[in-house]
DNA sequence: TTAATAAAGGATAAAAAGATCTTTAAATCT
DNA sequence: AGATTTAAAGATCTTTTTATCCTTTATTAA
């Protein structure tokens, strides 16, 4: 459904919300532990994140990254990371879908995209937070 | 959400259940046509169509392929070619995310990918041919 | 000014997508 | 029956995309 990268940076974005104490960075090293993901591969991810400005960074000892100042939807993690595809494109992958031009599956998949994007873009990383900080809800095996 | 693959795997599935008349066969050139696929891709995928039971194959003069005598939900041949990752697997890739360790989006996924499971289960094939057929319904742009 | 850390970009590896070519099987026509 | 033709099966190769790693540069706090 999602790529690698974008499980990775949902996955980011919850734990940087969860140990999220007003201010504090978490580093890289930090978080590729806490969600069990090769490090550089994290840091590129992370790079993207800061350009959508879903994340902020900054360098130096101490450094590190947090979530920007407002709550951030499921949606907005991953469209800067898979882009509108999931959420936009025919899932038979033809280009002039519509309703105009539907596919045979068209209404099948149409109701089913519409619950995906309503859970999407309902859910908000604030929602997730919780089980991580209390401990029953996982972000590594 | 499908591999390319799989995309031209239903496409090929809709079209030949919508031409099937009476053992008529439909050869490798017509099909990638039909759906504007790479003929050679596509002979691929139409091999592993075949080993998964899902189409009967004839070589020589007239031969072709035919979907098998029994209506097929989209769900057989999703994992036909893409597995069942989609419908079993963890939205954030975590390989032990379960009711016991469920990871923080466990709950809001697990809805939508029931909703996902039961369009794939309930569709068949022969739900979608009709508009094929009647030529409202569109398996190329 | 030095040690720590993110940013940036290129290099490498693996997987998916697609193309090419050879072999095998079936039908038809001598 | 035998030769020829047609088309699928299978194997191998190239290209593209995705995933991962590495090295260098810029920044900042102590």
């Amino acid at each position: 459904m999602f790529s690698k990268a974008c499980e990775y940076a949902l996955k980011i974005m919850i734990y940087l919300c969860s140990v999220k104490e007003r201010g504090k960075l978490a580093g890289l090293k930090d978080i590729a532990g806490a969600i069990d993901s090769p490090e550089a591969y994290t840091a590129k991810i992370l790079q993207q994140l800061v350009r959508a400005d879903l994340l902020e960074s900054l360098r130096g000892p101490s450094g590190g990254f947090k979530v920007v100042g407002r709550d951030i939807t499921l949606l907005e993690v991953v469209v800067a990371i898979d882009g509108e595809g999931l959420v936009k494109n025919c899932v038979l992958g033809l280009k002039e879908c519509s309703g105009e031009y539907p596919c045979p599956a068209h209404d099948k998949f149409i109701a089913m995209r519409d619950h995906l994007k309503g859970v999407l873009t309902t859910t908000y990383l604030s929602d997730l937070k919780g089980g991580v900080i209390e401990g029953n809800r996982f972000l590594r095996v």
